[in-house]
DNA sequence: CTTTTGTTATACCCATAATAACACAGATGG
DNA sequence: CCATCTGTGTTATTATGGGTATAACAAAAG
C-alpha cells in the first residue's frame, strides 16, 4: 500500500498515517494478523519523524485496528464495538452532512457518493 | 437554538460552536440574513471566553457560512460553492465509512443512517 | 555484541484559549 | 447638539497543551 504523508496539508502527520491505515484496512490491503512496517521503516519510508509514526500507531491501538508487539511491531487486530462505531459515524455524519446541505448538496447526491466510495472499496479488496 | 459547549469533549471550543451553529443552518433554525448573538452574549452563555466565540465566527466567515458586520455582528449569508463543498464531503466520508467498515457496520446501514439525519434536518425545518 | 524492535526524556514550535486594552457605531440624556 | 455610556468587533499579549523532532534508553533476536 502507498502510505503517503501530504506536508502541505492541515492534519497532523499522525492522523494522517492513521486515516489512511485505515482506508487500508477497510479496502483489504491489511488484512488480520497481518504487520504494519516499523516505525523507523515506515517514518523513513515517508519522511517524518520515527516518534510520529509511534503517535499513529498508539491512536490506532487506543481505537481497537491494531495490537502493539515489541517484537513483531504493530499487527492488525480488529476490536470490533460496533455500537461505538454507529454512535461515532453518526456524530461524524451529522456534522459532515449538515456542511454539505447548506451549500447546496442533496440527500440523493449523498446516497450516490456513499455508493461510490463503497464501490470502491470493495473493488480495490480483490 | 440550544447551543453548548461539552468541557470534557476533546473537540477545541470554536469547533464545537462552529458546528452546532451549521447544523442550525442546516436545519433552517438559521436562515439567510438572521443575525447570530454577540460573541460576548454567546460567551457568557455557554460559559466561554469572548474571543473563542469570534474564532468560531472568523472560521465560519471564512468557510462561507456567515458575514461579519461590525454593528450587526455575525450574520447568516451562504457563500455557496458547491464543487468545494462535494469535493470535502467526499474526503471526509471516505475516513468516516473506512472507519465503521472496519467495525463492521454495511452499506446498507450507512443509507439508513444518512436517510435518518436527513429526516432530521427536515423535520426541525418546520 | 550487533541489529532491530518499541519506549522514555527532553525540547521546540504552533494552536488553543484566556485577560486586557482598544476603536468604532449608536443610543441616551442633559 | 454635544458628552458619555453601552454595545459591537479587533488587536496585543500571555499561558497552556498538543504535534513534532532529537537523542538516549531498554528489551528481544540473531
Amino acid at each position: 500500500m502507498f502510505i503517503e504523508i501530504d506536508f502541505n496539508s492541515e492534519e497532523a502527520f499522525y492522523i494522517q498515517l492513521r486515516n489512511q491505515i485505515i482506508i487500508g484496512i477497510a479496502m483489504n490491503q491489511y488484512q488480520e494478523g497481518d504487520s504494519l512496517p516499523s516505525v523507523r521503516q515506515l517514518a523513513d519510508r515517508v519522511g517524518i519523524n520515527m516518534h510520529t509514526v509511534n503517535k499513529a500507531y498508539s491512536v490506532l491501538k487506543q481505537e481497537g485496528f491494531i495490537r502493539l508487539d515489541r517484537r513483531k511491531g504493530a499487527v492488525i487486530a480488529l476490536d470490533v464495538d460496533k455500537l461505538q462505531a454507529v454512535k461515532e459515524l453518526q456524530t461524524n455524519l451529522r456534522v459532515d452532512l449538515a456542511r454539505a446541505v447548506c451549500k447546496g448538496v442533496s440527500e440523493e447526491e449523498v446516497h450516490q457518493m456513499v455508493r461510490g466510495i463503497f464501490e470502491d472499496m470493495e473493488k480495490r479488496g480483490q
